[in-house]
DNA sequence: ACACAATACATTGTATAACGATGTATTAAA
DNA sequence: TTTAATACATCGTTATACAATGTATTGTGT
């Protein structure tokens, strides 16, 4: 039943739904790249593409709303660990205010 | 407050929320494209521009989920009205679905 | 020993859809 | 008689998810 549709739009409500997922995840955690590309899956149900998340992180940080550090590994690749900023933190209440706001409208 | 990046991000969530705002819209009441742009502001609060809803009504008919038919005026241009099929109200029923299970994840 | 998958970062080209501007036409108001 | 409102529509720009690709390291299977 319109599958292919119904894929399109989830992909359109991604654009929005995603910064906020993961302002969210970085409330509660501490998290590098890869690991919130999980974290999305196991906790939200949502698959993201790696060309999905890390311009979207990039971008989080350009805005002030995110701080990250790199830390080395005993073993691997280095990670870099994201947190949520005092300003994330505020742009992320807003966020969530006025999209309960527009879902308080679906009858 | 970060102002920009709200707005565009209040973009970005349209992308996702407006077919389901329109296809809600015309259960409840037969609109033409120019009105369903008023109720928008009215019922949702929401501003919608004329190049976003008349592009968006063609997709929502090529996709099936509406219908419509010319209708004359006494005086003025004519009006296309639209309304949801049954299939429309089916995939309404599906998105908001999908919508509530993503929000419900909001702490 | 060697291929392959998983981890972990990132960039590039394509597609979708809202926005702003513009266009056509009709009617009412200043 | 010009401007605003109504009512349709299209076009170029912009933002962002996706798929593909790239680099590098480590673990696993044969």
């Amino acid at each position: 039943m319109k599958q292919e549709f119904l894929k399109n739009w989830d992909t359109q409500m991604k654009k929005g739904l995603l910064p906020l997922f993961v302002l969210q995840l970085l409330q509660t955690k501490e998290c590098y790249g890869y690991e919130i590309i999980q974290e999305l899956k196991s906790v939200f149900g949502i698959d993201v593409n790696e060309g999905t998340i890390y311009p979207l992180l990039i971008r989080l940080m350009k805005e002030g709303l995110l701080q990250h550090q790199w830390v080395e590994q005993a073993s691997g690749i280095p990670r870099k660990y994201y947190t949520i900023s005092t300003e994330g933190k505020a742009v992320y209440a807003e966020m969530k205010k006025n999209i309960e706001l527009n879902i308080q409208n679906l009858k």
